[in-house]
DNA sequence: CCCTTTAAGCTTTTT
DNA sequence: GCTTAAAGGG
């Protein structure tokens, strides 16, 4: 085993060379705020940071380092990126969670703990939404969760949100299997950690170091169980964000996060200077925005990859959206025939992306190059499980490269509840096992005439590991009808992309994304970076709520502009969706993009 | 059944 | 703000 290192002797690994900031901020001691820009690096200073707390025994052991996310996506980079810096062992006592799953986990630990009156039968569903819909009589969700927030746990007296909250824990079933929402398991938590101090206690000495990332967005029902845990003279919390990308207060992000986090916490503020994304010129026009974004204009330095002049902006003026579509598609076309990769590239919306692109779709089309919403197909391709089917049929038809085999080999290991570790001679049984899987799979595989023979192949795949097996491993997979809902959905899509590439080998790789270039919201696309970005609809009628929430929309296009590496294309159309189109209440980024030191203007 | 008025959606994640 | 769906009136 490593011997601790002195903290003077730390030093980042792989060759990182941190800036300034962020060198402070990763030694630094009790709480801190980080304001982390576009490209500043922060997963990297996270995992640094993690390493140093571990190797220096600055987080001692048995404690632990827990990091909170919003999207699964990002724990899981945060934690490779640990493991990819400084090996399994320090990375076994990192802990990269969600919301949602660290919430998850305690009541899962500590449901027995809860008052019989608001205590979920231990098979609960969650986020069961048919369920739920039809035990509440509600369609809508937010409707749901805002009555349901007005309850007071325990559920003491019968208004008419308490008797909600209990007909949803008496549930459905003989069994009564209780239907919670995401929010009522997140206030069950909540509860129990500020009512049993035995379980609160706990959970803070296991975690002596707690990082949260995209600070921004937290909710107010997030920062209580925050404060509740974490606020006290041992942990030290350490949360990273940025106001300038704050997009999602609409969806309940606390409006003065930063402000609350400073006067609770008392951190030590520290600002990333760097921007390791984005070229000079991209740069120079995202601090340009800085003072009407809240904040301070100061210098951002950039790469020392790029040349001073490296980077472009463009403004595409044009009358509707065919010239727009052919300009696009052909600059688009030129790239990709240059070499870029498709992913590289990323179209995005305001809003509504579908009804924007269906002429740029067709254009590229033309041009033998796929565009695709990926709205649409994100939620089916970041099912863990629904990667793996995909993955076992590619192994099977013979196309899955050796990562792909590793990862899936993994993956049905650890269904199967085989541990190479244990005994070799098992281990050897199962890859039979799973070399007669791929085999069997095979043979359905070819002989796949539509789409039903497609979910026959799947069926049969689930069938192979075990659902039951799947469920315990993949707890969304507990839920009724989740496996029919896998088989219909992804058989659907497989089909149609197999009609169209010809080819099974082709269709999945089509559909999980390889040459085919995103189209997105500007929300779906934080966090992500591009080569060469296009904004389509740079409109009034896209950012009709600008009046109401200037500072929301800013961010909104200071994130699009943000995700670009080398270039950016705006575009507006005079005549769209059927009307003329004005960009009257959005001038402000007109005038930024008319300045001839920033944006070049196309009018066609 | 048709016309008018009203209300909601638009931008989201999480096991 | 503007589109679409639901609800209400004759």
């Amino acid at each position: 085993m490593k011997h601790k290192m002195s903290r003077e002797g730390w030093k980042p690994s792989d060759g990182i060379v941190l800036e300034d900031a962020a060198q402070k901020a990763l030694v630094a001691e009790g709480n801190e705020l980080v304001t982390a820009g576009p490209g500043s690096g922060k997963t990297e200073l996270l995992a640094q940071k993690a390493c140093y707390l571990i190797q220096t025994g600055a987080c001692p052991k048995p404690y632990r380092i827990l990091a909170i996310s919003f999207k699964k996506d990002s724990a899981t980079t945060l934690f490779d990126r640990v493991k990819q810096r400084c090996g399994k062992e320090t990375a076994g006592r990192f802990s990269s969670y969600t919301f949602d799953g660290f919430a998850k986990i305690i009541l899962d630990h500590f449901l027995d703990a809860l008052p019989t009156q608001c205590r979920p039968s231990r098979d609960y569903e969650l986020n069961n939404v048919e369920m739920i819909q039809a035990l509440t009589g509600i369609p809508k969700q937010r409707t749901t969760d805002a009555l349901l927030n007005r309850a007071a746990l325990p559920l003491v007296g019968s208004s008419c949100e308490n008797t909600l909250w209990k007909k949803l824990l008496e549930g459905t079933g003989p069994k009564g299997t209780s239907q919670l929402t995401f929010q009522m398991a997140f206030r069950l938590v909540l509860y129990l950690v500020e009512t049993n101090s035995d379980v609160a206690t706990l959970i803070r000495d296991t975690f002596a170091c707690v990082f949260l990332d995209e600070y921004q967005d937290t909710t107010e029902l997030q920062y209580a169980l925050i404060k509740e845990l974490f606020l006290n003279d041992r942990t030290c919390v350490t949360a990273v964000g940025d106001s300038k990308q704050r997009i999602m207060l609409w969806a309940g992000a606390m409006p003065k996060a930063f402000e609350r986090f400073k006067s609770d916490f008392s951190p030590k503020s520290f600002e990333l200077l760097m921007n390791h994304r984005s070229a000079p010129r991209l740069v120079d026009l995202q601090t340009r925005m800085y003072k009407s974004l809240g904040e301070q204009p100061h210098p951002v330095a950039t790469s020392s990859a790029w040349e001073p002049d490296d980077g472009k902006v463009s403004l595409l003026i044009s009358e509707d959206p065919s010239d727009e579509s052919k300009y696009l598609a052909q600059d688009i076309t030129d790239k990709i025939r240059d070499g870029l990769p498709a992913r590289e590239i990323c179209i995005l919306c305001k809003q509504k992306p579908k009804d924007y692109t269906v002429g740029l779709v067709k254009e590229l089309a033309g041009n033998g190059i796929r565009a695709r919403c990926e709205n649409e197909v994100q939620d089916l391709l970041s099912d863990d499980l629904v990667i793996l089917v995909l993955d076992i049929l590619l192994i099977s038809i013979g196309s899955g490269d050796s990562s792909i085999r590793a990862s899936a080999e993994q993956a049905i290991a650890l269904i199967m509840g085989v541990l190479e570790k244990q005994s070799a001679e098992r281990y050897q049984m199962f890859l039979v096992e799973l070399s007669e899987l791929y085999q069997e799979t095979y043979i359905l595989c070819k002989n796949t005439k539509c789409k039903n023979d497609l979910e026959k192949v799947m069926q049969h795949v689930l069938d192979s590991l075990g659902r039951d097996a799947i469920s315990s491993n993949y707890p969304a997979y507990r839920q009724p009808l989740s496996f029919k809902k896998l088989t219909d959905t992804l058989s659907r899509y497989l089909w149609s992309e197999m009609e169209e590439a010809h080819g099974m080998e082709a269709g999945i790789k089509s559909l999980l994304g390889d040459g085919v270039v995103p189209i997105m919201t500007i929300h779906k696309s934080k966090g992500l970076e591009f080569d060469s970005v296009y904004l389509v609809g740079l409109e009034d009628s896209a950012f009709w709520n600008f009046k109401y929430q200037p500072d929301e929309d800013r961010c909104a296009f200071f994130v699009a502009l943000s995700r670009a590496q080398r270039q950016a294309t705006f575009t507006f159309c005079r005549h769209r969706m059927g009307r003329d189109q004005s960009h009257d209440g959005i001038n402000e980024f007109f005038e930024l993009l008319s300045n001839d030191k920033v944006a070049t203007v196309i009018r066609i």
